[in-house]
DNA sequence: AATCTAACCGGGGTAAAGTCCGTTTATGCT
DNA sequence: AGCATAAACGGACTTTACCCCGGTTAGATT
């Protein structure tokens, strides 16, 4: 028997062929994304191209937003890591409101490098679509508190902080590959805007 | 050949059993989403109850979510109308600050009490999904200009800040249908979030 | 190694969004 | 009123996300 003291792990770990599969697919999903873009990325197609049958993409991302929200993830580890131990002022150790910019100015980028990634991933079903309670929501809170930022419901005005950060990306930029000099326009444009946001809320 | 000195008026006005079925399916809808909810509200259970053919529903509204934006656009003419013509805050005339935090609030109200169908107008189809160029992002727009706000990017900031007020909603705020209670503690946590966000981002 | 079981795999089936095209009808002109 | 035409209508058709369930296999236990 196991002699393990504390043996209740997670149900059960991923078995082999299914963690196999999964990077398959998430490889063959990524591929499809850069050939013919987010949108023509169907489940029979995907399962097909991988090989596998359908069942198999449904059990392993519950719905096709699932597959977006997965691959998006996966990039993100490296940006969260960055700000979970990395050097300031984007990692833990300087002034909040520094933070908060730096995070800001991180998370655009990431979005809009992973704009039809990110936009695919919000299916119109019934939860939270994209980076359910993720990162950033805990991360502006935190460092909104830390700013001695007063406000009594203050998890509103971070929810609303967040949908800055997202929102225009998310919501209301319409374009649907933006081109390589608007990028960068638009990166330098919300990178301000929020810097601006930060530091008039946060210092009055 | 026409001889029109000034032929082009708008294309032809809608046709009267056009507009008379719009409203038709209008009014089914609206009592279709009281009786079982937005997400039960299906093309072809629309067109059956209503009466007419499908192809005659994708006619008037591109699409569903069209449909959707529909009812939110005409639910929202009179608090335009108060907004464009009515007394102060809201309506013209006084301190711009005023008016954008009169503006959130009626704004957050509205969009609570039209929940279901808000988030039912955003497919996650090419363009802005809801509330196109609508009021919203114009009048902040302004305001902020009105106010002095110095930004470089004004564009990105009023984007942001419409994000913040609409975002909570639409992207963040999962529960189906708020209870009452709830309802009311929303609205309030989220019109103080915006009071702050608008006094503090303008006058700093 | 044999066995047992839970998890995995596959692909056919359903429902709902959106398209197409032949038919009908409202409206402007003579 | 009669006619021409552009618009509206209807419903069959296509596509796609998602469900289901019988057969198979990895991995733990003995």
């Amino acid at each position: 028997m196991d002699g393990d003291l504390i043996p209740l792990e997670r149900p059960r770990a991923e078995r082999a062929d299914a963690a196999r599969n999964r990077r398959l697919l998430l490889d063959t999903a990524r591929r499809m994304i850069d050939e013919t873009g987010a949108e023509n990325v169907t489940m029979d197609c995907l399962a097909e191209q991988a090989g596998v049958g359908k069942g198999t993409v449904y059990r392993r991302f519950r719905t096709r937003a699932g597959i977006f929200v997965a691959l998006l993830e996966e990039a993100e580890r490296t940006f969260q890591q960055r700000v979970l131990s990395g050097p300031p002022p984007l990692g833990p150790g300087g002034d909040p409101v520094d933070r908060l910019i730096a995070y800001g100015q991180g998370r655009i980028t990431f979005l809009l490098d992973n704009h039809a990634v990110a936009r695919a991933a919000m299916g119109q079903n019934r939860p939270v679509p994209v980076a359910g309670p993720g990162l950033t929501r805990i991360h502006i809170r935190v460092l909104l508190e830390r700013a001695g930022v007063g406000a009594t419901h203050l998890d509103a005005l971070t929810l609303q902080l967040a949908a800055a950060l997202e929102g225009p990306i998310l919501l209301y930029l319409a374009t649907p590959d933006p081109a390589e000099g608007e990028r960068e326009r638009s990166l330098q444009a919300l990178a301000e805007g929020w810097k601006i946001l930060v530091t008039r809320v946060c210092h009055p």
